[in-house]
DNA sequence: AGGATGACAGTGT
DNA sequence: AACACTGCCATCC
């Protein structure tokens, strides 16, 4: 039991979890933008942890998070790096030198600014 | 207790 | 556009 806050790491690690899992298919979001919408401010870096601590059970799309220039977190030349522009590319959005090519559309109604869309 | 680390972000140059 | 620096937050020596 936690005395002093009312929220456990846990507690917001599935904050973070649920947040993932709702990122719709051809589309990304940056860590910072996850960890605002589970309602923690500069938790940016809890996010990354968050998802390296995931159960694989959960079967996250982790590879709809990047960062907030739309770079790939992973280490260019890396198995994940490569193995998470795989994934993206396969959902339509496109990935030129590590980073994610955002949809330049006009309206982007859904969430926040920092949700990009396959090519449009 | 104090410093280093990391799947980050914001700002300045 | 690429780097460097600083700020953040939790974890691990």
């Amino acid at each position: 039991m936690n005395h002093q806050s009312s929220q456990t790491t846990e507690d917001r690690f599935r904050c973070i979890w649920r947040v993932v899992a709702t990122i719709p298919a051809g589309h990304v979001m940056s860590y910072g933008a996850v960890a605002r919408r589970a309602g923690l401010v500069r938790a940016s870096r809890l996010v990354s942890k968050a998802l390296r601590a995931a159960p694989d059970e959960l079967e996250l799309p982790w590879h709809r998070v990047v960062r907030a220039d739309g770079r790939i977190a992973f280490p260019a030349g890396s198995r994940l790096h490569r193995l998470q522009i795989r994934r993206l590319t396969a959902e339509g959005v496109r990935v030129e030198k590590g980073r994610v090519v955002p949809a330049s559309r006009p309206d982007d109604p859904d969430l926040d600014k920092l949700l990009w869309g396959p090519r449009s």
